[in-house]
RNA sequence: GCCGAUGUAGCUCAGCCGGUAGAGCAACUGAUUCGUAAUCAGUAGGUCACCAGUUCGAUUCUGGUCAUCGGCUCCA
């Protein structure tokens, strides 16, 4: 029997039953074979050994291709496993899967790894890589599976096994040299193939990810197709190091958090805090041309209205209390609570809605000890939060209002970021046909808005579903900044109405937003983001006046009123040192501009303005590099 | 909260197999008055995170606490 092939190039060529994946696509292309680790044969992928049995478009998968680079990776994963296991008798294996920028594997041994322990198995590894086994794939029925894993006293691959849906009834193992693992596959063809890796770091991990099971030792790594590629990486990561938000916080004197203060606490130093007034500034300005009004409530409220409002009962571990006069009251973790109020101050016409009520609200959360983390993850933030209250039929429009808002803003900072869509948690509140509707309301108007999304199950808040929008630090970890959360339940908690048109008593929808989210989750994000250098409009000294010798202060300090007055962000420089000191001081605080002042400037009325970049701008009146700065803030540049 | 690592001058880091500590940069003082990324000299700076224990003696060893870092879980 023979079988047709299609190559990518659309031609065909006939082969008998059985060839191999590697075969085909060598006698296409013997280049395309060296690089390719797997094949995708009628949109499936597989190892490039497998056997064709039938017709088939086949197309091969590079190294240096996504796929390509993930199939690799789940490889050396392996080869991993193996040496850790070589090296270290009685090390159990679990999972090791590839990841976003690598992969890892976790296991169980009673000794705790240490980052000494990974020169020992990657040499190990190197052997594994030049004795160059192929990895050979093997279909068995699960009990058979099951036997051999427990014969070799791999108890999680057992569960594993287990634990698969009563219809899988066959399994597949790899083997590399004597290793066998229990895998999907697809892997590359033989250990040879693997070019460039690096072990990086050792970490504890719950076994399937559950708290409540027993902490496994994860070690991560990285590969690549090529040698280059790995170097690439590595430097990235050196770079992103460089640009970590905690790190130019004390350089750039932005904020420090304080042991004495308390862990999760942040104390912004007057840079830090002109950067953060700018960005609250600039919120305020784009809420008021959004019909939104102002609010703001108090910081602490009594415990009966958090037992209202469900906080008290989901929310409490992370609430902090306090005792005045005999009565409990909660510190706000969120804001609602007080708009909800401002609301009911008074009988509202469906003419009224909707209200959107917004305050730079301050919250307090008791996170856990291990999550603090910088300015990204703090026990006390403050939220640019909104709480939206109109009718159902407004949902639609004020949620596309909404994601149009963070799309301007995100816009505004260059931010790429992803949607997800969060639905019912386990512990909630609220009748299932709620959850439905309001479920429905943000799907639908991200569907009418055509934003792509992705779902994420069980992830929404306690008292309604939610979208994310996720935006990307230097490190690629992804943040949530802003989110929608559609909200009937408070609502009926707290018995709001609004009279309609029809002259009857309706409860109207809330809905939760937030663009940036957390003022100091989204300041860490920014200062990564620009690594410390901030564009004019943001940055905290906008300018630097540097003096060449002492007899140039009185007319420097002329021009800096001037700046001042006209509100640019002027900082002297006067001290008594040469101006290339004085220059590489200022770039190293990565102020915009440097203003050189001396003889020439002081005769002729000028500034000499030299950019971060260290481009010369020549002398120009004072007045020319207001309206510049002007202009450059005006543009958001 | 869990696993592991770490905590020495403002910062980056040495050091001590137990005999109370150093370097560079920063700071301060003086000299120098200088044109686009580091002028020279001097001075000062530390309860070696905190609290116990072992010891004649602890920064060093042991235990606990706090905090930080890398993850897990959780989240703006």
């Amino acid at each position: 029997m023979d079988i047709k092939i299609t190559f990518p190039d659309k031609n065909e060529r006939v082969y008998s039953t059985g060839v191999t994946a590697a075969e085909v696509i060598g006698g296409w292309d013997k280049n395309a074979l060296e690089h390719a680790v797997a094949a995708k044969v009628n949109g499936g992928t597989v190892d490039l050994t497998s056997h064709l049995m039938e017709n088939a478009v086949i197309e091969p998968v590079a190294a240096s291709s996504k796929e390509g680079l993930s199939i690799l990776r789940h490889s050396i994963s392996h080869v991993m496993a193996q040496a850790v296991q070589d090296v270290f008798r009685g090390a159990k294996v679990t999972i090791g899967p590839s990841i976003e920028d690598g992969f890892y594997y976790d296991f169980e041994y009673s000794e705790t790894f240490t980052l000494d322990d990974f020169e020992k198995i990657e040499t190990r590894m190197k052997e594994i890589v030049a004795s160059d086994y192929p990895f050979v794939r093997e279909e068995m029925p699960r009990e058979k599976a099951m036997a051999l894993f427990r014969q070799k006293g791999e108890d999680y691959k057992v569960e594993l096994i287990n634990d698969l849906p009563a219809d899988v009834s066959v399994v597949s193992i790899y083997k590399d040299g004597d290793y066998i693992d229990l895998c999907r596959g697809p892997h590359i063809p033989s250990t040879g193939k693997i070019k460039a890796f690096k072990l990086l770091s050792v970490a504890g991990a719950y076994w399937r990810g559950d708290e409540r099971n027993k902490m496994l030792q994860r070690i991560y790594g990285t590969g690549f197709a090529d040698r280059q590629a790995l170097e690439d990486y590595l430097n990235l990561l050196e770079e992103a190091k460089k640009r970590d938000h905690r790190r130019l916080g004390r350089e750039l004197d932005l904020f420090q958090v304080n042991d004495e203060a308390g862990a999760g606490l942040v104390i912004f130093h007057p840079k830090g805090m002109m950067l953060r007034y700018i960005i609250e500034d600039w919120e305020r300005k784009e809420h008021l041309k959004r019909g939104y009004d102002m609010v703001m409530g108090p910081q602490i409220l009594k415990v009966d209205l958090w037992k209202k409002s469900g906080h008290f009962d989901h929310y409490r571990d992370n609430m902090y209390f306090t005792e005045v006069d005999e009565q409990t009251y909660g510190i706000k973790p969120m804001n609602c609570l007080s708009h909800m109020l401002i609301y009911k101050s008074k009988i509202r016409s469906y003419r009224d809605l909707p209200l959107r009520y917004f305050e730079l609200g301050t919250v307090h959360r008791h996170e856990k000890t291990g999550v603090l983390h910088g300015l990204m993850r703090v026990r006390q933030f403050t939220q640019d939060d909104a709480h939206i209250l109109c009718t159902p039929d407004q949902l639609n429009s004020e949620i596309r209002a909404i994601a149009d808002f963070v799309n301007y803003a995100m816009g505004i900072f260059g931010f790429e970021y992803e949607v997800e869509l969060s639905t019912r948690p386990e512990h909630s509140i609220g009748s299932d046909a709620d959850w439905e509707l309001a479920t429905c309301a943000l799907e639908s108007a991200l569907k009418d808005n055509s934003i792509s999304y992705e779902v994420n199950e069980g992830d929404g808040a306690f008292y309604g579903p939610k979208i994310d929008f996720k935006l990307k630090d230097a490190l690629k970890r992804k943040w949530q900044c802003a989110t929608i959360q559609c909200d009937f339940t408070l609502p009926e908690r707290f018995d709001l109405s609004y009279i309609g048109a029809d002259g009857e008593k309706h409860r109207p929808v809330m809905l939760h937003r937030v663009i940036l989210g957390a003022i100091e989750r989204f300041m860490g994000v920014l200062i990564e983001h620009y690594a410390g250098a901030f564009p004019v409009w943001l940055a905290p000294t906008q300018c630097v006046l540097l003096t060449v010798t002492d007899k140039h202060i009185p007319y420097a300090q002329t021009v800096h009123e001037r700046l001042i007055d006209t509100g640019i962000r002027s900082e002297k420089y006067f001290d008594n040192e040469k101006l290339g000191y004085k220059i590489r001081q200022a770039q190293m605080q990565k102020v915009p501009y440097m203003l050189v002042i001396g003889d020439k400037e002081m005769e002729a009325g000028t500034v000499s303005p030299r950019a971060r970049d260290g481009q010369n701008l020549g002398a120009m009146p004072v007045e020319q590099f207001i309206a510049f700065v002007q202009e450059m803030c005006e543009k958001k540049n």
